[in-house]
DNA sequence: TGAAAAGCCTGAAGTGGCTTCAGGGTCAAG
DNA sequence: CTTGACCCTGAAGCCACTTCAGGCTTTTCA
């Protein structure tokens, strides 16, 4: 199987593939004689892994760590239940602060019901005197 | 006021401050014979405003569109509207991404109560299993 | 047979929003 | 007069890719 028909069956682009490869998260592929990379239902399983993986917002790193935890199947899976409890945790927290920037975001909008001048836009009113007192950092 | 005090009295990094300078998002500063940066209350004022449009989740693209609105009062601020609508709707869409993330991860979690071995451990089973019928792109 | 088209290759650079680093110069206090 | 706090520049690094430039291989079809 050529590098298109992996991209083709998986949905992953061809470039990435070729990323993925560079950062050792595939194998390295056998090559036909005109140098074309050649890949095994093996790559599919893993590269399809990885990006389930990454579909739940887990970084390379984590990947690369999962990856190496399943390598050794006689280990402890100790380490796949911190990174999911932590990034759960990550997620709940970003979930947080969303929600309090859709409150902001939609009382925001409310000041400007009818477009204007810029210079009574309740809107920008609003974003000049908000930054004058605001506190909160990202 | 130099740099060090700017950086103090918004909470912004020296680096960031000379970063959106070279992004134009800030205006030149004036500068000592020494060639050190002095800044006037308006530059505070403008470094707010970008931090608290950030901290909207605007890019910095989307606050040098809100600057370039702010400087021309008489304009019309439906260009205002648009961009809130529209970063109401990013925000809203990502909210429900996680919350199915948020569900994902947790019946994941919950497949390994009792840490054990690798081979028999209950996410990765399941992660190896959602991989192969996967259809959800990133 | 020969040329176009489709597919593949590499290495480098670009994306956003910064941060970090290397290697300096300036200025006030002791 | 030296120490230390403060400032300067340009370049590179971060993540997870994407895009680009320039060239090689294989298939197709006239
Ligand atoms: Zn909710
Ligand atoms: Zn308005
Ligand atoms: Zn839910
Ligand atoms: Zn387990």
């Amino acid at each position: 199987m050529q590098i298109g028909e992996l991209a083709r069956s998986t949905g992953v682009k061809i470039e990435t593939i070729r990323y993925y490869e560079r950062e050792q998260l595939l194998p390295v592929p056998q090559r036909t004689d005109g140098n074309y990379r050649l890949y095994s239902p093996r790559h599919v399983e893993q590269l399809r892994f990885i990006r389930y993986c990454r579909s739940l917002d887990m970084s390379l790193e984590e990947v690369r760590i999962l990856i190496g935890v399943l390598d050794t199947p006689s280990g402890s899976c100790l380490t796949v239940n911190a990174l999911l409890d932590e990034k759960i945790a990550e997620v709940d927290a970003r979930v947080n602060e969303l929600h309090k920037l859709q409150d902001q975001l939609r009382q925001l909008r409310g000041l400007c019901q009818q477009p204007d001048e810029v210079k009574t836009c309740g809107i920008l009113m609003e974003l000049n005197r908000s930054a004058r007192i605001d506190k909160a950092q990202i």
